[in-house]
DNA sequence: CTTCTATAATTAGAATTTTCATGGCACTAT
DNA sequence: ATAGTGCCATGAAAATTCTAATTATAGAAG
């Protein structure tokens, strides 16, 4: 399940990356227009936490935008101005929700769960590319049939990969994905290789179909072979 | 077995509190509309008392709601007025039953056990994984026949893990359900901990098939073994 | 085309940090 | 008083990051 949060308030937004961290959710944020913008051109989210208010442009206008795109599923919108105003504007947009700040974090996940159980209800999805088998509600891998126990990281990463499935994957986006707030700006990428190396023993060990393969300059793009 | 009470009386709220608390209910509590369709987006509930006058909407709003939602099941309808007119409406919209204000509390009792046994399978039903035997009505486990005793909170955490099957279990989901809204921030899992040992203590004293297993910084998952 | 160079990636193992388990103690509500 | 529960201190275990040495790669220079 995988989560957009636009919000440009830094302390706001890892409350709410926080908070739906611990529920299991997939989060990527952007805290301007254009970078949600071309996330949003290149990845499916089942949800998208919009805040109106951005440095550079209008959070409805993004939201336009998507809709022309046919992207503009599973929008919250997230704003500051309670104002009758823009919560009509917005749901004449075509947004699923208003949320207006201030809120109780538990009214954010409830809202995200609505939103999304609304959109699929497939809770129990397997994810499934060469003979690799993830069960996202139980974290569990298992590559030949068997199960292969992947730490927090470890399953971050492979999941983070496979969700792309053969697309290139930076090793910012990578960064930002797995380790969130962590990467003040982008010093070293050690602890990326690390945990690849560990992914890929535990792949080969149970002789898995599919493997990571690094591009140079760039980062990392799933293979099946 | 938890219960959500949906009431803006203060002192006819902590009444009801006490009562189902004495029974060993989980309540959890709501005084408007907005806290409680909140909460019930986040939680699942046993049974949910829901006041018809509420002081930023109407009960009967809710409880549509909630049936759209398919979370409309064990509604029991509170109401001071006792027109036959809002009577027939909550009932034509699917609540489970009717009582009517003022009432004794054993009534309230009554009506909430009647219809926790009745809608659930752990009415009457027991709850069997491995060697272990759960009775929900009595609060009693069995294992290799011989019953062993859980204190309330043990009961909780064990009831859930069970009921969680073989799934994975968060940390912060374990803490909704067995502690509710009593930990704000989940700053530290302590408590948890500390239960986790107690019931794991009791399973191996008792040489249950069944354990509690530690999924390094996610939560905990049940083994059958 | 080959060699060179700077940068990037890999790897193993050490160091650090996080998370978990456990026993005992203190507080609380019977 | 007594049992249940949460809190704290401690230690153990596991995961993650860091370090440093090695190898690979792309592109420039010869």
């Amino acid at each position: 399940m995988k989560i957009l949060i636009i919000e440009d308030e830094p302390q706001m937004l890892e409350n709410m990356r926080q908070t739906l961290e611990r529920e299991q959710y997939m989060v990527e944020t952007a805290a301007d227009f254009k970078t949600a913008s071309t996330k949003i051109g290149v990845y499916d989210y089942d949800c998208i936490l919009l805040d109106i208010t951005l440095p550079d442009g209008n959070g409805l206008e993004l939201l336009k935008q998507l809709k022309q795109q046919g992207k503009g599923d599973g929008v919250i919108i997230v704003s500051a101005k309670d104002s009758l105003d823009d919560r009509i504007k917005g749901l004449n947009l075509g947004a699923d929700d208003y949320l207006p700040k201030p809120f109780h974090m538990a009214e954010l996940h409830a809202r995200v769960k609505a939103i999304v159980r609304r959109r699929s209800f497939d809770g129990n999805k397997l994810i499934e590319i060469g003979n690799v088998i993830i069960n996202p509600e139980s974290r569990s891998v298992h590559i030949n049939e068997k199960e292969v126990t992947f730490n927090r990281k470890e399953y971050d990463v492979l999941l983070y990969m496979i969700s792309n499935k053969t697309r290139l994957v930076t090793k910012t986006a990578l960064a930002e994905h797995v380790w969130g707030d962590h990467i003040d700006q982008a010093d070293s990428f050690d602890f990326i290789y690390s945990q690849i190396k560990n992914v890929r023993k535990k792949l080969t060990d149970a002789t898995a179909t599919i493997e990571i393969e690094a591009v140079y300059g760039v980062g990392y793009k799933l293979q099946v072979v």
